[in-house]
RNA sequence: GGGAGCGUGGCGGAAUUGGCAGACGCAGCGGACUUAAAAUCCGCCAUCUUCGGAUAUGUGGGUUCGAGUCCCACCGCUCCUACCA
């Protein structure tokens, strides 16, 4: 018997899969396809266990579809461009490129160690300009179908990275990269306009079966769909008269999802960064005080605000507008607790009905009239028939931001207040009837802000001219060639690099500028998955038949670290791409799987600082690439997080070291190296053992398919086990001798060896693949086998044990016939438990078949 | 503040539509083999027990013949998100 020894094995099992070529992947035939896909890696050093185990999930779908009978699209590349090169290279004085290839390298060959299925043929890397002139030309196209924008606006800085972020980006006030604070600052940048696909990216969500409820509700959540109004108030003078006539100019606009408490509103709000606010106070005595809460607005950092208690801060505008339900004047407030950039950046102040506003009136010693109440406040019976408004303060503590019914309403008191209510129907109707108010959605998802300040990125293809104005390049110049003879380390940039920059304007002709901006990463990520069904096309990013009959990905494995940020550009893409007539499906993944995360055996997160990171080639070393997948599969359910523990680990590498032996076992070729000598003492009849083996082979067939297409791979592996431990009992209480002179037998123990070889071909495939040719005697691979089949008949025991409950408590167990009639088995377990059931009246006997027998008795 | 999820032996976890809780594995304990150890093989392994049983899936209720699973309340933990009007 040959010794199991995955270092022999492995790089040798490697070299052959490679020479055969056996992951090419042709352009799909007829044969129902399935698109495996793991979100690629950003190449950032050596891959981590994280990584092991994404691939791992990828790796063992891929290779169970194929054999199952799929063609299977199992595509690698990766996530090139982005911040970490750059500061590699600054620190290295060296160039983004030279650190980033390198480090595909490396992970690449990690990758072929791992034994991982990829098509080599269809890599994609990010940084290489054939894969970004297609970027670039995607962006034109988004460009004229109108969804590129260039606008000044507010925007988040990261003082770490110098450079805009994303909405996306900024998590509690934070960057996403280095988690540094940062700040807003007003400049020109590009944005994509996924705000035109709020809806449709909202809606779309019902159609994801496939995807975790977390992530669509996350991305629910990030949407944030709102209904509500928007209501005019006209500005008016400090006796409270508005212009008969309004203009634009004169009228301030709110949104609204509670047009019900407008009799309730007793001041009202403006952002700091609210246009207009400058021309509105210019010349007044409030203009200075107005201008120092600005000032101080802007030094309050979003990490700050995050803290949730952040102290408000306002300043009176020494203007009124007219409050358009019932006419009254309302004082204009600037405060730091109104956002600018959702809903139109003033609110209408109701402080009775909303904690935030009830909080700056008690500082402000503002009005706080209650015009909502609950049932049981004892306000309720003094104002619950009042229309006009008697009482302007409370004794609260709180806004009372609950349903309820309007009081001091006008004719709307006695309705009932909240959100979606009566009232604010009633309302929004009687606004819209005086032209003052009308019905409006608003969204919480902002326009992706897409330009960055940084050199290691796709260049946005754009070029500024001073008579033609900003202009894209031409399709036939693409790509934008980042140059490459630019020293990061010396502080230069493309803003900096003269002879990128300059250039000639492609519709006068005469000198022009280039774009210096590149683009997001998140860019090359959101179409990558496309890319990879045709992925040397030089006259377009893909043919839109190859990636018609490859897309959507049937399975989309990655972090949840994603939910938001790459699966929500890439479903923005996909939309956007089959508008522009490209593509013709609507989602680009069908099913997602978000892996939890590899933690120490503390449940600690890996990391540098901590010293606690277990290095994925160490594991190699010491229990071969085989051990590791199988393990990584076996020890959590793949969604949840895993606590490393090298002694499970030594588990795994221990029952391929057993199941190796096994196999030579099952086939007769052991020979004295046999581990199952017979050992009869207490054990089944060698008959017996051969009819559970039997029955066992065929079940766990059928439980190792079911748990593959539900993802359940620990449970797969257990079912695997259990086989293999039926398979050691026959292997007890049977000779060698014995197998070899009854051909059933013989004949069932090799089948067990193939079929056991066959279910672990997915997570081992190097044992597996030896297995199948030494000892097994076939020639080729495995990967091009087919999966074992199984008859659900012959999975079924003939006999089976059933528990007898009275009332509920197991108090005897019955054996029957698995096809006993039910009159039969109730006759049986009554007579079973007839000592319990003495003197009692027996009210029912339910039976559960193949399970139990419940006899309910009083 | 808003949203989502999770609480099962010493540990990781299993229980597919409500049907024998603890599959499978790790650790531990005992045995075989060995001069010995490792490896390997076999067996035991929720808790209490007067050996009849009793108690057990975070806590307390409820629905049901039957609840880890469904409903309500509470406790604890994790993740996401946030002055979004």
């Amino acid at each position: 018997m040959k010794e199991y020894n995955p270092h022999e094995i492995e790089p040798r099992l490697q070299g052959e899969w490679a020479k055969a070529d056996l992951f090419h992947v042709p352009d799909n035939d007829d044969k129902p396809k399935k698109y495996i896909l793991e979100m690629f890696p950003y190449p950032s050093g050596d891959i981590h266990m994280g990584h092991v185990r994404n691939y791992s999930i990828g790796d063992v779908l891929a290779r169970y579809h194929r054999m199952r009978g799929f063609d299977v699209l199992h595509p690698m590349g990766w996530d090139a461009f982005g911040l970490p090169a750059e500061n590699a290279a600054i620190k290295h004085h060296s160039h983004p490129a030279k650190w980033t290839y390198a480090n595909i390298e490396t992970q690449k060959s990690s990758f072929k160690r791992m034994g991982f299925s990829y098509d080599w043929d269809r890599t994609v890397v990010a940084c290489d300009p054939e894969y970004y002139r297609w970027g670039q030309w995607i962006f034109e196209q988004f460009w004229k179908k109108g969804l590129v924008e260039r606008r000044n606006s507010p925007v988040n800085w990261c003082p770490s990275c110098k450079t805009v972020l994303a909405n996306e980006q900024v998590i509690e006030g934070r960057c996403w990269r280095c988690h540094s604070e940062v700040e807003k600052r007003d400049l020109t940048q590009w944005y994509f306009k996924i705000t035109d696909y709020a809806q449709e990216l909202l809606d779309d969500l019902d159609q994801l079966d496939g995807w975790p409820e977390r992530v669509k509700q996350q991305q629910a959540n990030w949407i944030g769909r709102s209904e509500g109004a928007e209501v005019d108030f006209v500005l008016c003078d400090a006796d409270g008269n508005a212009p008969a006539d309004p203009t634009d100019d004169d009228i301030i606009t709110v949104f609204t999802t509670r047009a019900d408490t407008l009799f309730g509103c007793s001041f009202f709000v403006l952002a700091p960064e609210y246009k207009g606010l400058d021309a509105l106070v210019a010349g007044t005595a409030y203009e200075q005080p107005v201008k120092d809460l600005v000032e101080a607005a802007k030094k309050v950092t979003a990490v700050e605000r995050a803290q949730g208690n952040h102290e408000k801060h306002g300043a009176f505008t020494g203007r009124y507008v007219m409050n358009p339900i019932n006419g009254q004047k309302v004082p204009v407030w600037v405060a730091d607790y109104v956002v600018a950039d959702y809903g139109t950046g003033a609110v209408m102040a109701v402080p009775c009905g909303d904690q935030r506003d009830f909080e700056f009136a008690r500082k402000y010693d503002l009005p706080i009239v209650p015009i909502i109440l609950g049932e049981d406040d004892p306000l309720y019976d003094t104002l619950k028939d009042e229309q006009n408004r008697v009482v302007t303060s409370v004794d609260w503590d709180e806004a009372y931001a609950a349903e309820g019914r309007l009081v001091q309403s006008g004719p709307y008191t006695g309705m009932v207040g909240g959100k979606h209510s009566e009232g604010e129907a009633a309302v929004v109707a009687a606004l819209e009837e005086m032209g003052r108010g009308r019905r409006k959605v608003e969204y919480r998802l902002r326009d992706w802000l897409i330009s960055r300040q940084r050199y290691w990125g796709n260049p946005i293809p754009a070029i500024h001219c001073e008579h033609c104005g900003t202009v894209p390049v031409p399709e036939e110049d693409l790509p934008v060639m980042l140059p490459k003879d630019i020293d990061l380390a010396a502080g230069e940039t493309l803003a900096t690099h003269e002879e990128f920059i300059n250039t000639t304007c492609p519709v006068c002709g005469r000198p022009a500028k280039r774009e210096t901006d590149t683009m997001d990463t998140f860019t090359c990520s959101s179409w990558y998955y496309m890319r990879y069904t045709d992925p040397h096309n030089d006259q377009a990013p893909f043919d839109s038949a190859k990636v018609n009959s490859w897309m959507p990905v049937d399975q989309y494995i990655g972090g949840i670290e994603h939910a938001i940020l790459h699966l929500l550009y890439s479903r923005f893409y996909t939309k956007a791409l089959r508008d522009l007539g490209l593509v013709d499906f609507d989602e680009p993944f069908t099913n997602l799987l978000c892996q939890g995360m590899v933690k120490d055996s503390n449940g600690e997160t890996m990391s540098k600082s901590k010293g606690n990171v277990i290095a994925p080639e160490d594991m190699i070393a010491e229990y071969g690439a085989d051990a590791v997948r199988t393990y990584i599969l076996f020890m959590a359910p793949p969604d949840k997080d895993l606590q490393w523990d090298e002694e499970g680990l030594a588990g795994i590498y221990k029952f391929l070291n057993r199941v190796w032996r096994q196999v030579y076992d099952l086939v007769g070729a052991a020979g004295e190296d046999t581990l199952y000598q017979p050992a009869n003492k207490g054990k089944e009849k060698p008959a017996d053992a051969a009819k559970t083996l039997l029955r066992e082979r065929h079940r766990v067939v059928g439980k190792v398919g079911d748990d593959m297409e539900r993802d359940n791979f620990n449970t797969a592996i257990a079912a695997i086990m259990e086989l293999s431990n039926a398979a050691g009992t026959f292997l007890h209480v049977t000779s060698a001798e014995d197998r070899a002179a009854n051909p059933e037998w013989a004949a069932l123990a090799r089948d067990a060896a193939e079929t056991i070889v066959k279910l672990l071909a997915p997570m081992a495939p190097h044992w597996a693949d030896e297995l199948w040719n030494t000892v097994l005697g076939h020639e080729g691979f495995l990967y091009n086998e087919s999966w074992p089949t199984f008859d659900p008949e012959k999975a079924k025991a003939d006999e089976v044990e059933l528990a007898v409950q009275v009332n509920g408590k197991v108090r005897a167990r019955i054996t029957v016939a698995a096809d006993a009639a039910e009159d039969d088995v109730r006759a049986a377990a009554l007579e079973a438990v007839a000592a319990h059931t003495e003197g009692k009246q027996v009210v029912k006997a339910i039976v559960i078949p193949g399970r139990l027998v419940n006899i309910v008795v009083k």
